[in-house]
DNA sequence: ACCTGAACACCGTTCAAGT
DNA sequence: ACCTGAACACCGTTCAAGT
């Protein structure tokens, strides 16, 4: 009943979206994204040359709604903490987006979110040298969670510590009965780990620069 | 000529690690592992019941021969970074893995490791807490250094800074032209970004808890 | 027990053709 | 300009059958 006129970027963009948010990414083709429009899987190749397009493209839509950047007027602890927290979230809460992550082109909205970082790390009295290597520090850190929570939610591992007999001598040197304290720690949150020694560490960074600050 | 026993699992491992080795983790499938041991794809399935089964023994497999234990008399702090450096290494020979390693299961080797750096920082004076929040903050570097380092690869970001066009006006407050400070950012290896904050603050850590050590 | 061939239900992508 | 249908060369996996 509806008129159906010329389909833009936008719209195989949505249904993407739509299709990754029910099946996730993994289970996205050209041909489920084109039924959901009542296209051909065919119209979509004059928009995207290449499923890895429409993909890269769908990641930014996806980075840009999940709008992680804080508010501007946060101490920059905060700022960070809250910056790291939103893409962590934000990629949780769509979990099949990380197997792509190390594969898929880095776009425009994500060279914004670079930007709004330096710029407030910046203005806290870093230089741009050390605020660029905080802001990696802090993606591989997010990444690195997001990566790990998805790994350790696929299965439990008890049983595996017992079964590793074949370890090098140098590891049983040190060996301790870690197996229990194993388990309380993969029931923490991933990014909990990291990012407290991350900001640690730029704090302490920042102390060295202006000790009387 | 070769008499054909019975295939086991370690030569299908095997065969996969060599497709891997030659076309990528994305490129291999059930069919060209079986074609190269000139046996029928079926024959695989008795071992590993689905594809994921062959790509996580494989990922096993990959774990243990990377052999990332460094030698056990290395004061922690070189024990350390050069573990995290082994992983980096490895997974950067091989960057095809980066996108399953959100995906796959982690097995006996993984856990392996875990024992050894635990072992190793609890022998330095690190409490077994302090110890697996270093461990799982060093592999979330690693895993999260490799994953930027192959989506940077992937491609110059150069045109994009220009174009972030729509962002808020809070980044702009903030913003400065790190556009060339970046371009020579992205050409440092990340590895040497994240890792060097973990260890610092691993440091402070350590001289906190023993103030005169 | 281990392997096989044929078949099913999918893929991404190309191409020539339609309006 | 935009969309289509048919076809190609692949997938993972199931199943019934062979030795």
């Amino acid at each position: 009943m509806t008129v159906r006129t010329a389909l833009n970027r936008t719209a195989y963009i949505d249904a993407a979206l739509e299709v990754i948010g029910e099946v996730g990414v993994d289970r996205l083709s050209m041909r489920n994204v084109a039924a959901r429009l009542q296209v051909s899987p065919m119209a979509m190749y004059r928009h995207f040359p290449t499923k890895d397009d429409l993909l890269a493209a769908s990641l930014e839509a996806f980075i840009a709604r999940a709008r992680v950047v804080p508010d501007a007027g946060l101490p920059w602890e905060q700022w960070v903490e809250q910056a790291a927290r939103g893409m962590y979230g934000a990629l949780s809460r769509e979990l099949s987006w990380v197997p792509l992550l190390g594969s898929l082109r880095v776009g425009a909205q994500a060279i914004a979110v670079t930007e709004a970082f330096v710029g407030k790390l910046s203005a806290a009295g870093f230089t741009v040298e050390q605020s660029l290597q905080a802001y990696f520090a802090v993606i591989q850190v997010v990444v690195g969670a997001v990566c790990l929570r998805s790994s350790l939610a696929a299965r439990r591992v008890e049983g595996a510590v017992a079964s590793s007999t074949d370890v090098e001598t140098a590891i049983r040197d040190g060996r301790r009965d870690i197996s229990a304290q194993l388990q309380s720690f993969l029931r923490r949150d991933q990014i909990d780990i990291g990012l407290p020694l991350v900001i640690a560490a730029l704090r302490a960074q920042l102390a060295q620069a202006r000790p009387l600050a």
